[in-house]
DNA sequence: CCATATACGGAACCATGTTCCGTTTAACAA
DNA sequence: TTGTTAAACGGAACATGGTTCCGTATATGG
């Protein structure tokens, strides 16, 4: 019989160095797709373009919900981590309004998401905690530099900011982009101190 | 050569009898199935229930979206129509009141249509604008009617208040009839002159 | 260089919308 | 009543998309 108790400290074999690789070119390929042919390709589709089969796809991501939650977090992250870039970069009021447009990009490619959201599969049940928790402490930093410079009004609670645009961007279609960058431009502006 | 010019006037054979009981069997079967299994109900098992092929219900309905949208106007119409019903059954301010009711619960079996009808399906183009040019006026009678007696405001705009109700419809899954029925309640007292 | 756990690819399976077409039948007229 | 025929019917077949299976290939540790 052998020894199949753990040897307690560092146990399992590392990951495979092809299966780390297959995994990023999926989430790559993924995100790509999602955003040029809409939240609905097909998963062939997105093994091909990621050149694995659809097997090494399952393997990773079990249910397409969790290959779509996948890049859903990775693009939080992406967008939540520039605050901290921006806010090194320009000063406090310039680094909030760059990343508030930056957040206004975000959300312009969700459109597709904000349907599956609400379809009650489990896999994206988290996804409404992890957007908070990743955006609001983000925002509220910002906005705190922006405020402490005094040009910047001090009363705003970030995740109103947040819901508010997202909920600029959702309006009329036709034209819609444009009426959007208006209107979070006349909000961007309501921001400053008077 | 056949006389193929038509006499004119009536022309073409009447529709057949089958025909037409297909057509209602199919939609009285799609009726009850989106209503307890969803939505998302598989074409076959609403042939089926209606004792019909795939092919007959394709006669009728060339697109899935097409039974879905006339499903919709049926439960429209029935909705619409009983606005007359009771107004002539009760005195002004309850025959408005029963109907709010009633549109809450028309409203509640939507929440699958709502993500539908934005998907962009040219087939759903058409249904807001029937919604509105049927309810509109429907509770604009009852309004303007219930106002006359002076139990009820006056200051009310029809559209307002159905979108408010609408509105209210959707917050929280969790025993969220019961937190609809309360706020409904709300509003509906709301209405009443003081 | 071997052994093997792991990962890989893609054919096959299942569910769903949609199309096709041979068969049946209601409606009309002789 | 019966024959004719346009219309309607049923359901197999097709297209597409998610998911599963499993024989094959290979990275990793010894």
């Amino acid at each position: 019989m052998p020894n199949d108790s753990r040897p307690e400290g560092s146990n399992d074999r590392r990951v495979r160095a092809d299966a780390r690789r297959n995994e990023d070119g999926v989430l790559a390929a993924a995100k790509e797709l999602f955003a040029s042919a809409g939240i609905d390709v097909a998963v062939r589709d997105i093994a091909a373009k990621a050149g694995v089969g659809v097997g090494t796809l399952y393997r990773r991501f079990p249910k397409r919900s969790d290959l779509v939650a996948a890049v859903f977090r990775q693009e939080v992250d992406a967008c939540a981590a520039e605050a901290a870039i921006l806010a090194a970069t320009y000063p406090p009021d310039q680094a909030l309004i760059h990343w508030l447009w930056r957040y206004t990009g975000f959300i312009a490619t969700k459109k597709g998401l904000a349907t599956a959201l609400h379809s009650g599969d489990p896999a994206y049940a988290a996804l409404p905690d992890y957007f908070r928790t990743s955006f609001e402490p983000a925002l509220a930093s910002l906005l705190e530099a922006a405020a402490a410079t005094g040009k910047v009004r001090d009363d705003i609670a970030p995740y109103d900011l947040l819901r508010a645009i997202g909920n600029l961007s959702v309006a009329p279609d036709a034209e819609g982009t444009a009426h959007t960058h208006r209107m979070v431009d006349l909000m961007i502006d309501g921001l400053r101190r008077r």
